[in-house]
DNA sequence: CGTCACCTCACCAAAATAGGTGATGCGACA
DNA sequence: TGTCGCATCACCTATTTTGGTGAGGTGACG
């Protein structure tokens, strides 16, 4: 099967760096020529003004333009091309900058440490719906993820009725709309909801709602 | 340069594949020859009595064993060897496993359709403080992490005292508390909170903290 | 068998909140 | 200039929440 080749467009400012990029998206990797674009905005307007069918499948973005943040520009970018694949090329590796990129929709991540080959293949990558990244990015990603996603320490023993009140406390009902839903009386609601303050150590609904959530008890 | 070899430990209960495994452990790549074990128990219990020096750097883990889940013996292998960088290998790709997997500690993560040269080169990442996925996991992973980032799609207009307020409403303090806080009457927070009701949508402080957390408003 | 955790219900009082109306002053905007 | 959003303060009442005490029944565990 003969695959069409693939429209790589790039943000880079930097001359020299531009045309390196440029040179590697050659055919026999797969790649249609490039269009490239010193700064951000000139690739929006590009993108504005391109018809449908020659807008980009993979956006090789460089962030740390002067101006706009670069990441910023990312929802725009969406905005025109939602088919196209980001994936970003910097040389910034904090965890704060490859998260919002990450959130703000792009798909792969590289430094510019990567070389020709391993650009040209994130391209690939991207193109198929993968999301390249370099190895101390996806390090960086992991680790994020970890972060985010592990339980508390010790998560409190709570009974079983205390954690369902818990969760309905966390959508918002009052004491009577519980008893309702656990079919007791408001007596009960209360009483757990008691218990529930002491073990969590709070005072108050809210404080309780808020401890649920940033410690993932529900 | 000399590097040492590194030590890698298998766990995996197919005989063939786990033979397979331990082939791929050769030191042309770097690597000593491995410690194979058929299900998670036995490995636990080579790690307690094995010598701090002859514990693995890089654990290959499948999971999907009879049993035990595999995701929970994670912690306890955290707890044995705590530098031991974890790789899971698996034939699950759904973004659950995964989501386990790396929030239990597991630093890489690999799909069984992996070639021999892939894991060799994923233990050495691993090794070296990498976090080796494939390219189906690494797209889970980014799309997790999107999920998990993204702020509201349209974060609802709250005046800049109104999201003060609602701030310290998810730290859990009473009116007069925040009254304090903002160095206002009790009334003015009360109005406030009242306004936040409104365009919240919600009729409880509980329901207002929920909506916060869950939407990212704060 | 005693104890303990859990779930259930009840009564009580002080405190806080929900929800409404109204009023003042300020700055922005057309 | 008038209007509008915002922040501020006030008064009102009904309802809810908080916090205490007590108490009956269950099942598990030693």
């Amino acid at each position: 099967m003969n695959t069409p080749l693939i429209r790589v467009w790039i943000v880079e400012d930097h001359d020299t760096f531009r045309r390196s990029l440029q040179r590697l998206c050659t055919p026999s990797r797969g790649l249609a020529p490039a269009r490239a674009f010193a700064n951000a905005e000139s690739m929006l307007s590009g993108l504005r003004t391109a018809p449908e069918e020659e807008k980009p499948e993979v956006m090789l973005l460089d962030v740390g333009l002067p101006g706009r943040s670069g990441l910023d520009i990312i929802s725009d970018l969406h905005q025109l091309a939602p088919e196209c694949r980001i994936v970003i090329l910097t040389v910034f590796e904090d965890e704060a900058k490859i998260s919002q990129a990450i959130s703000a929709g792009a798909s792969g991540y590289l430094l510019k440490t990567a070389r020709a080959e391993e650009v040209a293949e994130a391209i690939l990558e991207a193109s198929q719906g993968g999301s390249p990244m370099s190895p101390k990015v996806a390090r960086s990603v992991v680790n994020l993820l970890a972060k985010l996603t592990k339980p508390a320490a010790q998560p409190i023993a709570l009974s079983p009725r205390e954690r369902e009140l818990l969760a309905l406390l966390v959508e918002g009902l009052t004491a009577k709309e519980i008893a309702d839903r656990l079919s007791v009386s408001i007596h009960t609601t209360s009483t757990h909801t008691r218990n529930l303050f002491t073990k969590l150590g709070v005072h108050s609904r809210a404080a309780a709602v808020a401890r649920a959530l940033r410690e993932r008890l529900v």
